[in-house]
DNA sequence: TATGAATGAGTTTTCATTCAT
DNA sequence: CATGAATGAAAACTCATTCAT
């Protein structure tokens, strides 16, 4: 596990250490020993401790994309396709703590906005292109697209973190169904 | 503003500089520049770095501890609470950006959930007894009061991300009542 | 104790902390403190923290020659002066035991030796004058009279550094008369 | 001299400013200036300035802990080893005043006491024993070994101090006899 | 490619000294 | 006289980065 490439050692002591002690906290020299190779290689692979920081960030956000995509071409409605996300990023955050950690920690960090191209953006283009279209269908409640997409991930968030501290209970499916409720009651329309 | 002590002036320039640039990006030396005095001056507040962290983040915590608080008891059911208590949040966040960045600054910090007595205990716990007292009246949903109220500050922050970039618009009635609405939805039991 | 003025106060806190802690580690905060006046206040009596040190090194120099030259004048020979310095020397070291640790402290403190009319000069002046006189009538051993000096001081400071542990045991007559007898044995010229 | 490896080269530029200039007065950066490295350099070797010290100081002792052992075996009598360490300790001393000088500010220097295993132990342990042997045979006067040690470092000390502005004359045969004949004279019982 | 010794700018912190009150 | 707030030079130590091997 690990062994395709110092480039991944690497990437996956980084992850492993970021997650723990935050950016700041870890040194290169830290990182190196974790994954067992010289300080220099580093420099090999990762032209600087930014650019490192970047990367593994881009590595954890991917891996989220990815697995927050799945199965969702099958659902129909804007809810149900957010409903089926919910449990994507529930499984992967729950599954993945330290990617997901390193997701939270980047997107908090200061002066992160200013690399363009870095922060959420597609995963925020494909809940929003969702939303919009549940509003226009009248499916979801009338607000701001944006405004509805930032509540559906606070709510996903706050789920997230409240799961965290006892993953199992997650696994149970009136538990999800429960989840599933919240999610519908606050972004779904009145209807009548 | 600022010149009825050398202590206020410290801890103003360092609410600036920690909001901007983070705690570990930002040098005592900084401070001291950005605040008017000696890089020694600040020894004579503050014992340590760490303790100036610490202080800057208690004064912003009990800010918007005290901002939250306004005008609750006047209302009578738990999501009224929590709607009055929405636009508390909402005017604060708007209204001191700095300061509510610091409060989710130091609450990703790794490490910070090691000061006993730190983190947003307070506010959680204000809004906990709010949520358990409602659900026992079946007046919300019956989920663990923990998740519900993580729920709601889900919402709230991202109410506040969403309308950090254009505060005025959380000065229209409608809006706040539209999000008054998003709150009642998610949180209140199923009528019938 | 000490209400004859600031500045005794100040010397006599000094001698303590510079005693226990040594010359660099006691700062002209903690002298002031245990002094129970302000730090400027020190800069009233002695204009720097050097001169601080050299003013209570010759404090404790100055009662060091007093009390040794007691009764000198009554011995006749060059051993009895020497033997009845002895006894001076021990009992002033016993009682004064900050007195004694800070003349060491300063004495192999490095640049001490910069400072012309300093260091211990006329305690040694009084000795090599006896010692010269002693070794002029056929009394002490023929040897340089300053390396007979320092043999003596080296002497009774083994006996200080001995009987610091348990001074009570300086006070047996026995004792005292076994240690003259080393100086007596080891500085007499051969007879016969 | 000098050049096998940067960990010798800072070690002589420690022992060397140390020495002149004390342990306090000597900062990292300028042992850094004097060894010819980089500040951060001395941190790949010495963990800490307090580690420098003592590992200065172990390397003194070490060297005179060696040389003062050499021969001792051949002599019999305690004063005859004695007076053949008293060789050693002065060639020692007066052909290494640089190291001499540090054992002297390292023991006289406020808290080494506290560090076990630092000071002086295996010298007087040493001695100790000798002096032992020697008090039990009726060879050395009967007083405490404690103090009789003392003595002899007492007056070694003193002639070290003494010798050691014109070392040369301490080659002198005669001078030499009469040092031993001092040692003797001071230590041993009175026969009869 | 891989190493790790070497660097030096930058950080936190201390403290002797000054000076307005 | 007395104070103690303010200063800033200097110290110990860290760490991203480079480069000779």
């Amino acid at each position: 596990m690990g062994e395709q490439g110092k480039r991944s050692q690497i990437m996956e002591a980084a992850v492993r250490l970021f997650a723990e002690e935050g950016f700041d906290a870890t040194s290169m020299q830290d990182i190196a020993r974790e994954a067992g190779v010289a300080k220099g290689t580093m420099y090999l692979y990762f032209p600087s401790k930014d650019e490192l920081i970047a990367q593994v960030y881009r590595h954890c956000y991917r891996m989220d994309v990815e697995a927050c995509r799945a199965g969702l071409a099958q659902e129909k409605t804007a809810l149900d396709k957010l409903c089926r996300r919910l449990d994507n990023i529930m499984d992967f955050a729950l599954s993945h703590p330290l990617e997901s950690r390193i997701e939270r920690l980047y997107g908090s960090r200061p002066g992160s906005m200013r690399r363009p191209g870095d922060c959420l953006e597609e995963l925020y283009e494909d809940i929003e292109a969702v939303v919009r279209e549940g509003i226009d269908r009248g499916e979801l409640k009338n607000l701001p697209s944006e405004l509805l997409s930032q509540i559906y991930y606070g709510i996903a968030t706050a789920m997230y973190l409240s799961f965290q501290a006892d993953p199992e209970r997650w696994a149970d499916p009136q538990v999800r169904s429960q989840c599933r409720k919240v999610i519908r009651d606050s972004l779904s329309a009145d209807r009548d």
